[in-house]
DNA sequence: CCAAAAGTGTTGTTTTTACACCCATGA
DNA sequence: TCATGGGTGTAAAAACAACACTTTTGG
């Protein structure tokens, strides 16, 4: 996968493409940073708007594969898990009076236009990366690509608040079932910021003792020898995630892994 | 939605159509007979192998009115509820060798076997049917739509078995959170015979008494007046669903309806 | 030595599981 | 009258929820 890149400026000014028509995606990339959930929003030229990095899918790729690459030309951001949850396809969902007028201002090649006219359906798909270790870069489109925390979004282009609404209660549902944090979390980490990252895509306060119990219970975490110094008050151990364990976990959900 | 139907012979034969080119979907329908779990195949002229009810979509409809749409022209089953599951999106996925030769034995216009040469993703619906509410009646183009046991099914075309598989496995995680039996059950019921759905479902075995506690937990039954007569031994009672929260309990999930 | 965060264990409650006895019915 | 399935309740086990005290650290 990934062997071939699209020059998303040589595309719109008119040149052929090899993207399937009517099929789009659209990525939901959760990060964690300062105890606060925050997507990964695309800034486009001109536009008022922000927008989800989405894209297109290639003749010879699966869905999986477009949204990995997409992902990548669109944000910077490389190799990222994306996990499928929903087809959104109301035919008017892309039909918006102004979306015409945006994508001119793109400057986007009349014969484009045309074929952005069209009735797309897409693809959600959603990730979780850790904050710090990535850094977004807009593609050429755009004017900047950034976190923002699910208050301050302001309204998305077309029907991606929707999407993106559907992605946070599939990633509340999955919590319960799936091991999380390893893609939102450093490579070592505290019990009490694995909490908050629970407490954050839920919503709502946890019990440290009962949170540490059962989290230690999934047997999905290594406890490290060392503490976090330096920081204020007691020091937290730290841990890492018992990878073998960890991806057993996702693949047959947590209740077996006791 | 079903403003238009849509005439096969006549669109295998050449005529102009308003589907969506790349875009597919599949319905695996499962129905509940004789102390199994079945499911709905149709078998097209000409071939050996059983397909899933699929279809293509139109330019001005949701997927899901094209599920609906499509199980209809194709199985006779009018006004089913079908939920979309996943996209299967392997470029592979249609381009079997054999492929083409069947769908000449169809009687293909020259110009559709290139249209259905493309690569197409497949968005996969579920649903539930009553078993003995529904009279299948093959289309134009399958000599046959019949169900079949799981086990007894054989090798379907393409991916379809994979496909069916993910279809099911989704349903038996889905048995935990939403309620099920509303579309597979006679309009009146005993315990015994929703129990043995789930059991079948889930192929395991499960506590008579255990069962029947949680299930009126929920709240989503109407115990009637009436036992079952006519059948040996003691007359089980009779239970409706209480539609109202079952609807409830379908939308905001089991948990919810306690 | 105080405030704030982190570590740890216990207890009561609820949910789940396992299990046994009686009843109705047709053969 | 007996074999079979259906109705019902209870007790043990497990999971969960609530809760308090001690330790470490920087100020």
């Amino acid at each position: 996968m990934m062997e071939r890149k699209v020059d998303l400026r040589q595309w719109l000014s008119g040149a052929d493409n090899e993207f399937l028509p009517h099929i789009s995606l659209d990525c939901v990339v959760f990060g964690f940073h300062d105890g606060a959930l925050k997507i990964l929003l695309l800034k486009m030229q001109n536009l008022d708007q922000l927008a989800l990095p989405g894209g297109f899918m290639m003749r010879e790729e699966t869905l999986e594969e477009a949204a990995i690459r997409t992902l990548e030309e669109r944000t910077g951001l490389e190799n990222i898990f994306l996990q499928q949850f929903h087809v959104f396809s109301d035919p008017a969902r892309n039909d918006s009076a102004t979306r015409l007028e945006d994508l001119k201002k793109l400057g986007m090649h009349p014969a484009k236009l045309e074929w952005f006219a069209q009735r797309f359906i897409s693809v959600g798909f959603y990730a979780l990366v850790e904050f710090s270790r990535v850094r977004p870069k807009p593609d050429v489109l755009s004017e900047s690509c950034d976190w923002y925390s699910l208050e301050e979004r302001g309204k998305l282009v077309l029907d991606h608040d929707q999407i993106l609404d559907t992605a946070l209660a599939t990633l509340r549902m999955q919590l319960n079932h799936q091991p999380v944090g390893y893609n939102l979390l450093p490579r070592k980490f505290t019990m009490p910021e694995l909490q908050k990252l629970y407490e954050t895509i839920l919503d709502k306060k946890l019990d440290r003792r009962n949170f540490q119990r059962k989290m230690l219970s999934y047997g999905i975490l290594n406890v490290l020898d060392e503490k976090r110094t330096g920081g204020a008050y007691k020091a937290p151990y730290l841990y890492s995630f018992h990878l073998r364990n960890y991806q057993k976990a996702l693949r047959q959900g947590l209740e077996a892994g006791a």
